[in-house]
RNA sequence: GGGGACGUAGCUCAAUUGGUUAGAGUACCGGACUGUCGAUCCGGUGGUUGCGGGUUCGAGCCCCGUCGUCCUCGCCA
């Protein structure tokens, strides 16, 4: 061992190691320099230790007088106890300290572009973080975040690999497969003008997999899809993708149910109460407006497209008679925390709901005696007060009503209701609810192409008791799918696939798909499952989103080491870039 | 592709709504200080107000264009 070379880490030492001679490595975090005496919060991931510098020794004193943050350092000395009093009960080492005897700069540093330290709130902001990523990185809450990032992935093999499970790669290079979302493609060298496509997720291969009967596997795979990003989204991101043979649905929810008691008790110490909750999408929808529900608090849409439609208002009793829904929300005790012109046309809390199709919002506030907004006149007294009756409405409520198609007024009230509880903080952040959500349709209907679309994909199994009238009505075909809600994100999502390939080529005639075409594009999908297809299903857990959830952020940046911008930019090392005509002629690309 | 917010010192922000020399905190540099720990105190350096054009006696502020960042709608089976 070269005598640089650490014996301890920064986060170590502790009353017990005193009078013993060791050696740290690390950052210099703080400097806090005397005329004869330098104290140095010396930095590595696993903690801070105050070095004090207070020879006499010429060499030493001036080495100390030359340090300047995130130096480099190595520090040999003894360590001691603190004065009396002086203790910092801030860090676990604080009852020592380390009297340096000898040390060595190992790389200087020149003032970094960014602050490593945290304190208050005030990060650089996200670009000049980003370019400098590997400062950032340096910062406590990213270094705790990334651990807690390995040990959910830790538990995951763990608690996998104790109930047999197998994890297999599966290729990155591919064939590009149609639906779904765009696939970021790669030019072959050897046949040009042919290309791969990077995996939008594993879920063919892990069905093939199924079929040659590797009847348990997992992998913590990397998935690619050229879309916009959003705060939670971006093109490269990770799932704990798993499948699973002879199995049905409620043989997946054990096996999730337990693996996320056990992640939460291992990267939390917070025990998840089991089993989850289970909802109806169609549930959902009606008392949400979303498929992925926030139940860390209520405000549950009410229709009142009933009322609505026996009401006075024109504009309800036609969209009611043209098949469309009146809904809307309570927003309890809010009549006075919101101006009327934020609740008129062109108002804050309008627009935002518009953003999501409707063309319109009513409101009503309640007081003691009488309600306004403008729909009473609208409503006789004896309706006024079966439409408070229905929103469960006392004085000095908020009603908030949206009429439109059903998937509109689902949306703009679904986001409306999460924006106002953050808004007006109804939940607590630091709270976690898990739910279910089953019972999805497996078609919907795409109104711009005039055709049917799979719902979650056109692997997923129908319900047995549905198949028979697939062709016949296909809206009414229940699927068995699920999705993994928490805290109103997606988590997770799968389904007990097809394994009969007649079931599975009358889902893709279905999706109007011609046998001719299912059969370039998937055929080795059907051939496999002709020859002996287990009963399989599975589920994939956005890995990412669960890191987000543990580590309490929003932004999907914050849980992944080197992540790409809002632009889908990696801003540190400037990807994607031009590349040189050279590398473009041996691929057949001018 | 659409909408919104933003861009001022290395970093975080301010500038009385168009008015004199663009300020503060922090960082950095120098000085003081023998127990600090977000050290403190004193002093100092630091600016093409993203970039280009325009209006004006005068622009950080208004207008047009452009680049960039974040959020969002569409999109993400």
């Amino acid at each position: 061992m070269a005598d640089w070379q650490r014996t301890h880490t920064c986060g170590e030492l502790r009353d017990t190691h005193i009078g013993e001679t060791v050696t740290l490595n690390g950052w210099v975090n703080t400097y806090r320099g005397y005329n004869n005496q330098v104290f140095v919060d010396l930095r590595d991931r696993y903690g801070l230790t105050q070095v004090v510098f207070e020879s006499d020794a010429p060499e030493l004193s001036q080495l100390a007088n030359s340090l300047g943050r995130e130096y480099v350092l190595s520090v040999t000395g003894k360590v001691r106890a603190r004065l009396p009093g002086k203790d910092n009960p801030k860090l676990v080492t604080g009852k020592i300290e380390v009297q340096a005897e000898k040390a060595r700069v190992l790389n200087a540093c020149p003032t970094p572009p960014i602050e490593i330290t945290e304190f208050g709130n005030e990060l650089a902001n996200e670009d000049i973080r980003l370019q400098y990523r590997y400062l950032d990185l340096r910062r406590k809450t990213l270094q705790d975040t990334l651990i807690m990032r390995h040990k959910l992935c830790k538990t995951i093999r763990d608690y996998l690999d104790q109930r047999e499970f197998l994890e297999i790669e599966t290729p990155l290079l591919g064939k590009s497969t149609p639906e779904g979302a765009r696939d970021y493609l790669v030019p072959s060298r050897l046949y040009h003008g042919e290309w791969y496509a990077l995996p939008q997720s594993p879920q063919l291969y892990k069905q093939l997999l199924m079929v040659a009967g590797y009847d348990k596997y997992f992998q913590i795979a990397r998935c690619l899809r050229d879309e916009d990003t959003r705060a939670d989204r971006q093109p490269e991101f990770t799932q704990l993708d798993l499948e699973m043979s002879f199995v049905e649905m409620d043989d997946i929810f054990k096996v999730i149910e337990g693996l996320s008691v056990a992640i939460f008790e291992k990267c939390l110490g917070i025990a998840l109460p089991t089993p989850f909750q289970r909802m109806s999408y169609a549930e959902a929808m009606l008392k949400y407006g979303s498929d992925k529900p926030d139940l860390r608090f209520g405000m549950e849409i009410v229709d009142i497209s009933a009322l609505a439609a026996n009401s006075e208002a024109k504009f309800f009793q036609e969209i009611v008679a043209a098949g469309g829904v009146v809904r809307g929300l309570n927003v309890k005790g809010a009549a006075a925390k919101f101006s009327n012109s934020e609740l008129k046309p062109k108002g804050k809390i309008v627009e935002f709901a518009n953003r999501y199709g409707s063309k319109g919002l009513s409101y009503v506030k309640v007081e003691a005696d009488k309600i306004t907004g403008g729909l009473e006149k609208f409503f006789t007294p004896e309706a006024q007060k079966e439409l408070l009756t229905a929103f469960n409405a006392e004085p000095g409520d908020l009603l908030l009503i949206v009429a439109d198609k059903e998937a509109v007024v689902c949306d703009a009230l679904g986001a409306l209701r999460g924006h106002l509880a953050s808004l007006l903080k109804l939940f607590d952040p630091k709270t976690f609810n898990i739910l279910w959500i089953v019972d999805f349709p497996s078609f919907m209907r795409d109104e711009e192409e005039n055709r049917w679309v799979a719902l979650h994909h056109p692997f997923t199994s129908p319900r047995d008791e549905d198949l028979a009238h697939m062709e016949s009505d296909p809206g009414k075909v229940q699927a068995k799918a699920y999705d993994l809600v928490m805290n109103g994100y997606e988590v997770g999502g799968g389904s007990i696939r097809i394994h009969s390939p007649e079931v599975q080529s009358r889902v893709f005639s279905m999706l109007g798909m011609p046998e001719e075409d299912a059969k370039a594009r998937f055929g080795f999908l059907l051939d496999a499952l002709k020859f002996g297809a287990p009963p399989h299903g599975g589920i994939a857990f956005g890995l990412d989103r669960w890191a987000m959830m543990l580590a309490g952020t929003t932004n999907i940046r914050d849980v992944i080491a080197f992540p790409k911008n809002a632009k889908a930019r990696d801003v540190m090392t400037g990807a994607p870039a031009l590349v040189d005509k050279k590398q473009l002629s041996d691929l057949g690309i001018k």
